[in-house]
DNA sequence: AATGAATGAGGATTCATTCAT
DNA sequence: AATGAATGAATCCTCATTCAT
């Protein structure tokens, strides 16, 4: 008992460490011995813990990314409307992203384009976490909220895409800027994209338009 | 001269085979002498023509991303209209990826993650290719057809992002979806995120509401 | 006391697991870590009692190679002859390997071509015992029973190469036969090399030869 | 094929060079870079020969067993009657182990017990070279030379049993004896213990026995 | 222009062994 | 007496890169 909270502490060690160190150099840049180095062990300890290099970066995220999802669930059950959840996820990624840089660097940078991530609990979880978004948007179009015909699938791919995008580029040009900057202009977008126009569907319309006054360009 | 036409014939011979190469097995995990029996030519003759290994791989794309963007200009000088733009760019970058495949791996899930290649040439290209998105995006808010308060670069992200998603989960998953089948409900979507409300500002509207004959649940 | 003998079958416990450990997979192959598990101990006890892995491996053959050469001089004792002990010896070996077939890959595949076993207390004891063939070809010599020019360091040499020769063909092919059919013709062989043609060494010899009746070939 | 010649002479240098390390400290107890280091030649370099510290080691063989096993049967040819052959055959493994040491240490104290030079190609060599034994028991049994009843494997097992005997002890203690003394007596014991008691089966014999005048032992 | 041959540099991994508890 | 945890030391092997031809 006592054990089993020594050995998940120390494992916890290595794995702050072993993020620490991939997200500065890289998974094939870095070096076991760095990782030991940084979590004050030696490197035959390291493998006491975890049987391979692979195996420690698969590792990495698990914990995090399962604590990122409870949160974001958590959040998300505070907020009513299919409109004000995507902007809660927005806020919840971009904000988790800042808050967890070298996460973001490994998760992003190292994982995501690592074909051997795709059979990791870790992606399982992500795969889970970014599907509430196909929840929401579901709801959304029940709901009328949202136009009939959107297609969860791209607004996830939009969504995890456009945050992504930012998140990286931020992660490698350093411009100081404050990606949470983006929460609202892009949940304006994507709700703009796919709120249904009007709550007006079947009805007829006539419209009789009259030319303004004078100029009046805002 | 000729020598010059020689060089070259030989130089792209060599990064066809490293784009497929790397596309396939990833950049660390191929090797040199993989390159060069792919390209039917011995190790040391690579080092003829690149000279490291990394310059290899960062000239890959030189060549490919100039003529994709190429290609892409020359379609958008036809088109009018800054949302046919837009359409005409995604379409234009999910075709391009679609039909090039190992470009795509290379780019999206080697260079992109690599600090190095923010000083490459390639990736200037690609900066200026994808950078058209920020002018049509200032020529659709001028012309009005796009609200005025529209971020170009974080339609870039959102538009750029996207497309990248999906790509990169064709490239893991293999679904065997058309991706261009995407063009559409994306570009609906993030049309429908920044287009002006109406291009009637200023002018009064009068609008005469009649229920519909039959059913009328929203 | 009590102490003691606890301690001794702790030892005798773990010399098992290593005889048994090494037997199977070599003594470079096989870990420390194996032979604790297959003595339900953990790594650190083995070394409680052996100070080394080497000083394991040599500390394997002193108990049994001991109870063995016991065994094969009590039963001496009981035989009258030099051949009929050349014999006895023989069938000791055989069937004392035949009996602890782990002891013998030890023995003759680990320890014997290991040039530090030289040095070991089991190795005197392997020496005297196979030693007991030089008293019993020296005593078979002064009898008469064997010729008087035999060395008994070289039948000492062809016994025990035979038997070794023999036991690890088997140890290493597995051809399921039973080695002790070996006995009697190894012994006839020996024997027939080594025993006084006749008794009548020094006198002069004539003879005279008649064909016999019919045929006559060969 | 200057390649050719080229290819086989590094690889007999790096042969002749593993030979001497592995003799002298023993398989594992070498290091690749000991054999490298011994060759004139870079670690890396070995590699380039052979892809394995375990082929690099069951190559030493090949070379000198089938030379061996070519010379001995060369001699063979010469020779007439099995008695004489066997007198030859202990010869020329005496002989040959004498003149090739370090090739004995290996074939004898690393090779033998290692299970897995059963599967190569050297230890086929090995046995049809040993395998004359029998051909030659089988001869001289059909001449009547030797006893019908006599067991060639088991006079391969003893012949070769003694002189593996014989050599490694010589390996292992370096007496300084010559062990081609050991030619002549353990070919008398072989061939007293295998040769038929007399040609004169079937003949009447007729024995007139007198006492020595002097000393006349034979 | 092309390459066979050679290698330096490095890095993951293993394992016998130690020691505080 | 027993062991969990930690590690130093070592070694095999890989691979990008060089260079004489």
């Amino acid at each position: 008992m006592a054990q089993q909270k020594r050995t998940e502490a120390r494992k916890e060690q290595i794995l702050q460490a072993a993020e620490k160190v991939f997200a500065a150099k890289g998974f094939h840049q870095a070096t076991v011995s760095e990782v030991a180095k940084e979590a004050g062990l030696s490197d035959a300890t390291i493998y006491e813990y975890f049987s391979t290099k692979e195996e420690l970066l698969f590792s990495i995220p698990l914990e995090t990314t399962r604590r990122g999802a409870e949160i974001m669930e958590f959040h998300l059950g505070y907020i009513r409307g299919a409109a004000n959840k995507i902007r809660s996820i927005i806020y919840h990624y971009l904000w988790f992203y800042k808050n967890h840089p070298d996460y973001a660097s490994v998760a992003l940078m190292i994982l995501k384009p690592n074909r051997g991530f795709l059979q990791t609990e870790a992606y399982d979880i992500y795969r889970k976490a970014s599907g509430v978004i196909l929840d929401v948007v579901r709801d959304g179009v029940q709901s009328g909220e949202f136009r009939p015909d959107v297609d969860g699938h791209l607004v996830r791919h939009t969504i995890m895409g456009a945050i992504e995008h930012i998140v990286v580029r931020e992660l490698l040009h350093e411009s100081g800027r404050d990606i949470l900057e983006n929460v609202d202009p892009l949940t304006d977008m994507v709700i703009g994209g796919i709120k249904a126009e009007n709550d007006l569907a079947g009805w007829n319309i006539r419209v009789s338009l009259e030319p303004p006054a004078g100029d009046k360009n805002k």
